[in-house]
DNA sequence: TTGAAAGCGCTACCAA
DNA sequence: TTGGTAGCGCTTTCAA
């Protein structure tokens, strides 16, 4: 293991191996307690000294070692972070929403998983390990090992983009209103048959974005929604618009559903390559919000997600939980805004933007 | 610090925290060195002894404590992670290499930037306080403070998809060579008047991937290309592509290169919405073989970075030099694959794929 | 084959 | 205002 000749870089102050309170504290002439608090701004440590071992420490290159700060039994200052499939840009836009605004707050992201399926039971270890303070999860589902493991540990977790089935908070967007809207929208512009393509059968975003556009149509008078079986990527929207665009032509909707954006785009591009014109043949609506679906070939209809503020009561969910609280489980709805484009025909008087 | 209430969820093995070497060895009643060397499956241990030990570790739920491992001396199986700007999805899908790859090899990543410029200062420090065994960067840069916190601490960096300027290895696709194949490829296609449009100018990716195009293009005898200013985003390729469309018909290119995928992606939008028929009109190639570049709107000719071997081998690198071996810095070029496609009138012979 | 002791870097408690 | 001591959880000599 270590009997490797060690490199230890290149002329740092300390001879051997990086600074430390203990050699601060000999340089200095004081104790290794009076580093510690002089580092920290223990208001109890004078200023001459104070400064003295600041200047000293900067000198010497010094850097606390978090990880023997934890060991102490503080925070880790590390939070878990499970990605879905970053196909999907939405995964991919939260991640850097996640990173900023942990930074913001002094944590530090453990990379956990990216991608399909669930975190495998290794790495969900890791999660122990590396003594995370709270967890992140933004993936279709949280393995029922590393719920297991956060629930029997006393792990925060916060589900983003997702409501959790069992253990942990949860913020996401208000789905409900979202489906419910665009199917309002899609009546309002005159559409009489409607089509939803679901998506990953086993996540609740799915599941309510589609319910409530069909109870909405039907609440309208309209028959229920045709329903397609989509997924959680582009390739699983292009098959769907596949299937519709095979459809006879007294069955084929005027308008569509695509639970998320990425789907919905592919959606769209199998219709127009079946030579149907979008909103022209038929109307394509989306939820999310993602960049690309603002570009020229979609300009999709959608219902954009507050992200950053998603992520950011995420952090504050978890950080009133760190603490060891004992909170009461919480579900944070956040209302997303419609933004109207050209995919999609719209009501008389709406103006898409852009 | 653990006078709060804990909220020890369910009926963990140890009532008051987690189970350490300590607790497990008092419940064995032998001692703490001989439970860690059963843990670690140390051959002097006897193997009823070992697997007793064993059997209570389960039992207890034990998990080790990767951060006092660190302590004593030994890596602390952390990978530090710079990301670029994910809005390029490029980024995305090699930040999911990264995870898999990196859990392959027992490593987690601590996902310190993600996003356009330089990691700030604050963050940089992050990957001293938490010991990193060793960096891998991808972002347009590592700040020169990050840099030269890395080389004074002997903290191995690999550069993926950038030639490092100063300290570190680096993986990159063989810029130069793409950027030339693409110039024979629209030459042999019967194109006499090209551009190309640059990337990020501080990048050696951007700027290998331009000059050897133009050069290619000169070689053959054709004028030199015209230089669009671009960037790294869509919104740059697309800024480009209206300032091709705006050029006087005598100047207009008849094929473009852009230097990334996403900016061509850009550049196409914004050339089909000024009335442009691609290729029809202007042959459009672009750079990495991201997945959105393949879909229906795009189907861009393009050069595909084998990703997942660049990753692999970055993490090659990094591994030889963790160490603290002292090996020379290298430079890894990996070929990339001509992917042609319908963005691009194609030489005779030369059939698109898909 | 096992145990005792020391120490990694840091913070906290109790004295002074 | 400062120092000494102990201990977080683990590994690793050195002894037995």
């Amino acid at each position: 293991m270590d009997d490797e000749p060690q490199a230890r870089g290149t002329g740092r102050a300390e001879p051997n191996g990086r600074a430390t309170v203990g050699s601060l504290a000999r340089r200095a002439g004081v104790s290794a307690s009076t580093v510690s608090r002089a580092l920290r701004n223990d208001p109890r440590i004078s200023p001459e000294v104070r400064a003295r071992i600041a200047a000293l420490a900067v000198e010497a290159g010094y850097t606390p070692n978090v990880l023997a700060r934890t060991l102490v039994g503080g925070r880790s200052g590390l939070i878990g972070l499970v990605l879905g499939p970053v196909e999907n840009p939405f995964y991919a836009e939260l991640m850097q929403q996640a990173v900023s605004q942990a930074a913001a707050r002094g944590w530090r992201l453990l990379l956990l998983h990216a991608g399909p399926g669930p975190i495998e039971d290794a790495t969900a270890e890791a999660l122990l390990q590396y003594r995370v303070d709270g967890c992140l999860i933004t993936s279709a589902e949280l393995s029922s090992r590393a719920a297991a493991i956060c629930a029997a540990n006393g792990v925060p977790v916060v589900m983003v983009n997702r409501v959790a089935r069992e253990h942990g908070c949860a913020v996401s967007c208000d789905n409900r209103a979202a489906g419910a809207e665009l199917a309002r929208l899609l009546v309002a512009a005159g559409h009489r048959k409607l089509a939803v393509i679901t998506g990953n059968a086993a996540t609740s975003t799915s599941i309510e974005r589609a319910e409530s556009f069909a109870a909405q149509a039907m609440a309208a008078g309209l028959p229920a929604p045709t329903i397609i079986t989509g997924g959680a990527s582009h390739a699983a929207g292009y098959a769907a618009g596949q299937a519709i665009a095979a459809l006879p032509l007294a069955e084929r909707p005027d308008a569509v559903f695509g639970v998320s954006d990425i789907l919905a785009m592919g959606a769209m591009d199998a219709l127009r390559e079946a030579g149907l014109s979008i909103p022209g043949d038929i109307s394509i609506v989306g939820t999310d919000g993602i960049g690309p679906a603002s570009r020229p070939p979609y300009r999709m209809t959608t219902i954009a997600q507050p992200l950053a503020a998603m992520v950011g009561r995420g952090m504050d969910l978890l950080l009133a939980r760190i603490g060891g609280a004992v909170l009461p489980q919480e579900v944070v709805l956040l209302r997303g805004t419609l933004i109207p484009r050209h995919s999609a025909r719209l009501p008389p008087g709406m103006v898409p933007v852009s």
